[in-house]
DNA sequence: GGCGGTCATACCGCGAGGGTATCGCCCGTG
DNA sequence: CACGGGCGATACCCTCGCGGTATGACCGCC
């Protein structure tokens, strides 16, 4: 008995993630642009397809179950394979096709300019467009805006995707160049214990939406209204009103190039190898500069 | 223009994936269950929407372009996706709840009797379902038909999965008895090189369709049809007209648990830990016994 | 106790998806 | 070279399900 058809429509699944994030069915149909009545129906009957309860209601409030739960989660994901297939396959039909890499402003340890134009000297290499986003890199790369992204581990969450490390770096700390402790050679994460947030950059200062670009997190620095950590290699684009200092124990940070992990372009292999091949040469050359004592 | 409502309903991405595989729209309609014209209209009616040509058709064949290829392979992913959220959902909402665990027979390493017996001890512990497969359990896990998975790394593809290692073995020949290298007290590939196939389980010998149960793989090897190299855990329970010879140089296996990387069942966690302890312990042990000379 | 808010139900109209019949095209074949 | 068979596309029709409007049922709150 109930069979159960063990698909369920994409449709159903946005209008279900939607009522879940709402909460609350009337900003939900509205929200997806249709009216009320049929988005409960649709639930109704997704709940019946399933044969499981998704949502607790009484009149009054709407709650998720257990199932419901769930089914946001993976819903949520399942959505976005869907959209990243749509989007991927999109590009993959364009006449005249490119990469696009997703970068951080200041987030590439000055290697893009070396990457590109090793990548540029491959044979049959595409244009790269470069696209600058600094909270959803990844995001883009899972969903298939990105062919590929800059992104620092472990702050940033690499699940789903395959990887190259292109450079270990350690942190510093960014510091007004009058600050008590600008003038240490070195600090410990205790000494900035007292310092105003955001520690990180990408937290939420209190009574700020958030940090969406590093202009604006230097500017918090330069008032005293924060304090950031971040990788050795932004001292080289430093305001001149600020200073880096090495933090001792703060744990190293790792550059690295990711794309989706099933990627098969031609073109996207040509183009991490080309960054790898980069990466390891300028590592090499630093290091042989800190071993003759230059750094 | 093209304002390309960027949503597609599973139903299309299930045919055109039909499509795709069969490269035959006859076929491809029958195995859905619907006649070819509608199948027709709704692959046109898909490609006008992407706005990108999926199929190559002279009249005569059917072929993929290269956007059709990724939409293969990605909508292959985001059907998957979507049965997982369906599966994992209706497992979520049963009102009895349980813990899926697949395993290979003979492919626990004798672990599983302790890790069950460890985690019906915990507190609040579920009742555990093994489920034996040999060959898709990976997939199973992925598709939402398992929690978890006892898995062999390398040969099987951990890709989104988070997996805890649990034992690392070397690997063992299995021979006939009578076999010319079944005296020896250690073997090398190369040793192996004239043996017919299949030398590593799930390969295809010829003339048989699949390897998808242990017994007839040992079979195979008894007859001196096939020459299996196996983890050396399963020398505990061979049939007593095989032996198996240590292979040093081939590459060790790692027994993992493997499970959804973004579950987040309480329960899951708890049998995640116990395994993890119980292969600690487990293998803390057998170290123990070779250090003081028993092995 | 009326009022507003929220979700469910009743009912209707229309469009999309599916079916049958047929065409157009090409290729093999006698 | 004519003809038949196989394949995908087109034409046409019908039905079912999605979405809309109107309304009901149930609460909490002035």
């Amino acid at each position: 008995m109930t069979a159960g058809d063990d698909t369920v429509e994409t449709r159903e699944l946005a209008y279900f993630v939607a009522v879940a994030e709402e909460l609350h069915f009337g900003r939900a149909a509205r929200r997806l642009g249709i009216a009320q009545p049929p988005l409960s129906r649709a639930i109704q009957q997704l709940e019946r397809r399933l044969g499981v309860r998704l949502l607790e209601r009484d009149h009054r409030t709407v709650a998720l179950t257990e199932a419901g739960e769930t089914l946001l989660r993976e819903g949520h994901a399942a959505l976005a394979a869907v959209s990243a297939a749509v989007r991927r396959t999109r590009r993959a039909g364009r006449s005249e096709p490119s990469l696009v890499l997703a970068a951080k402003p200041g987030g590439d340890a000055d290697l893009l300019p070396e990457i590109l134009a090793a990548y540029a000297a491959t044979p049959g290499a595409l244009p790269v467009d470069i696209v600058f986003s600094a909270l959803e890199r990844g995001a883009m790369v899972r969903d298939g805006r990105a062919d590929a992204a800059l992104l620092h581990a472990p702050r940033e969450d690499l699940t789903g995707l395959a990887v190259e490390e292109l450079l270990v770096e350690s942190q510093v700390a960014v510091l007004p160049r009058g600050h008590r402790l600008a003038g240490r050679a070195e600090l410990s994460m205790a000494d900035l214990d007292g310092e105003p947030l955001p520690r990180w950059p990408g937290a939420v200062p209190e009574g700020f939406s958030r940090i969406a670009e590093s202009g604006q997190l230097m500017h918090l620095v330069a008032l005293g209204r924060a304090v950031a950590v971040v990788p050795e290699s932004i001292r080289a684009n430093l305001r001149h009103d600020l200073v880096g200092v090495p933090v001792a124990d703060a744990p190293p940070t790792t550059l690295v190039l990711a794309w989706p992990q099933d990627a098969r372009s031609r073109a996207l292999a040509a183009f991490v190898r080309a960054a790898a091949e980069v990466a390891r040469r300028v590592s090499a050359g630093s290091e042989a500069a800190r071993r003759s004592g230059r750094l």
